[in-house]
DNA sequence: AAAATAGTTGAATGATTGCTCAATTGTTCA
DNA sequence: TGAACAATTGAGCAATCATTCAACTATTTT
């Protein structure tokens, strides 16, 4: 036995550990999972899916908007579209993005469930 | 007008960022919901959730699952208690934790229903 | 009470990340 | 062709963050 090489610490319900990972989804798809939610998980990102929620916008419309520098929300733009989050369409100089799909606006909404929940439901 | 201070271009589509700026979320929801993201972008607790949505578990069960140690596990279940994703439970020596509620286990597959499509849709 | 085990916590560290700044690309218009 | 503007990009910096390490708390057992 070498799991013992990192973890200290005994196994205590070693049928359930098997259990879970046999269950487990695959590795991957967690790991990009998380990859995911990495990049909803900044407010500026946030922000900009939120907008793009509600219209077509350019670069420079969003750096008003945000009251952002066209370099900041450029290099946002450019983890939105690598994660698949948001699409492009050019106009002459200008630079248009919208949403690419629908998943995300369905898992804003979800997100915004549990945290208006937890808001009337504890407190801090 | 002092928007300009920031920005370093001019406003393309006024009426858009208007109508936008009126229609977005507000900018506390859109706050808490990234920082909600931010805490599911971590491989470490995305497996983390995942094992805790297939059975209840002790730290010392994620640590040999995961091959981490306690201490790695137990920081990284703090902040997901402090974001309320999961509840724990003491039996003993022991602290059960498990998830506390069904919005998390609907992002989740939200989220893989996302990247699968992105998978089989478009090649890197 | 003391030993043993599960879990938590705080400080330190190495890695990641968001923004700024400067330079560059791409497009339009004179 | 060159001036003007939208947008992108890379390097650098400051801040954030995940893990390690060591010390500590809590509970059980002898």
């Amino acid at each position: 036995m070498s799991k013992k090489d990192v973890c200290d610490c005994e196994v205590i319900h070693a049928d359930i550990v098997e259990n879970v990972r046999n269950e487990m989804p695959d590795e991957t798809d967690i790991y990009n999972l998380a990859d995911f939610f990495k990049v909803l998980g900044d407010s500026t990102r946030a922000k900009i899916i939120s907008a793009l929620d509600i219209s077509e916008m350019c670069v420079c419309d969003l750096a008003v908007l945000l009251n952002m520098t066209k370099s900041a929300i450029s290099h946002q733009l450019r983890a939105l579209r690598q994660a698949n989050l948001v699409k492009q369409r050019r106009e002459g100089k200008v630079v248009f993005y919208s949403l690419s799909d629908d998943h995300v606006k369905s898992v804003f909404e979800l997100g915004l469930e549990h945290i208006k929940e937890k808001q009337s439901g504890g407190q801090l």
